[in-house]
DNA sequence: CTGGTATTGAAAATCATTTTCAATTAGTAT
DNA sequence: ATACTAATTGAAAATGATTTTCAATACCAG
């Protein structure tokens, strides 16, 4: 997924390109790691000078509505952003530097179906998530 | 794990006993459903009306500080707790009217493994969340 | 091109949380 | 019981994040 790609799926649904957009999802999209509103800020400046605060937030809303980017949770907060993987994937998040990854392969079919069964519920999503430290930071 | 039970805890920690948080322990401890800081507040000010929301935030802290209560993350925000669980337990969420019971019993040992083969990263942690209706909010 | 409207950034407003502070109070030592 | 002292309190102010308002600008369909 590219940043051009991002750019259409904005204009197929009837948003504009300006300089402002076209910095902020050039930033996202190309992050590896959680990035939060003002380091979107930050970073999105050095690309488009004039570029406002309130911009990005108005853009990380239209990105996440369109499923491009979503939102990480994480121990010490839950505002920051990462570009959203393909299809059903969860995060692998490294503790030391930020770096995320993504998996899939997971199958909680039989756990889901045990405690459905145990505790009456209907079960209709999950939300996994691993943490730990990446191949570099496990090294240095 | 009963109010009275939060309240040694807290004391055995040196912390006092006071009035305001034997009413902020008691609303939490004996609610099934995650609870903001204010609703907190609100409930517990029926039993204290002298309370002040500061102290919420304040025996919140302290609570999550001794591993009585957890932060619940959820689509819709990430500021409310529940009563946390005995030892290694996962949350499972309605997501019509917000009650949460617990479970345990998941297996991701060869998960785990298996991205960590193929990732690089060294997995310390994971979290993991079910969501879904529970057997009352199903029926109705 | 041009016109209509979406988008912009600055400033103000709102909302959640934290800090400050003087008064009160729990718990211990007399 | 009483006195002492440090922890705790709530109100108010401060901070920080996000949202709203608004007049100026710029995208883009025609
Ligand atoms: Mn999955
Ligand atoms: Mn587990
Ligand atoms: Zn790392
Ligand atoms: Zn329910």
């Amino acid at each position: 997924m590219t940043a051009e790609l991002w750019l259409t799926q904005l204009h197929e649904n009837g948003y504009r390109l300006t300089d402002a957009r076209r910095a902020v999802v050039e930033t996202v999209e190309k992050s590896t790691r959680a990035l939060t509103p003002v380091e979107v800020y930050d970073l999105a400046r050095r690309k488009y000078r004039a570029l406002g605060l309130v911009t990005v937030y108005r853009t990380l809303e239209k990105l996440e509505e369109l499923h491009l980017i979503q939102r990480v949770h994480q121990p010490q907060g839950c505002q920051a952003f990462i570009s959203a993987g393909q299809g059903h994937q969860h995060l692998l998040l490294c503790k030391n530097c930020g770096q995320v990854a993504f998996f899939d392969g997971d199958d909680l079919d039989a756990l889901t179906r045990a405690i459905a069964r145990k505790s009456g519920y209907q079960i209709t999503e999950h939300w996994l998530q691993l943490f730990g430290l990446c191949a570099d930071c496990r090294t240095q």
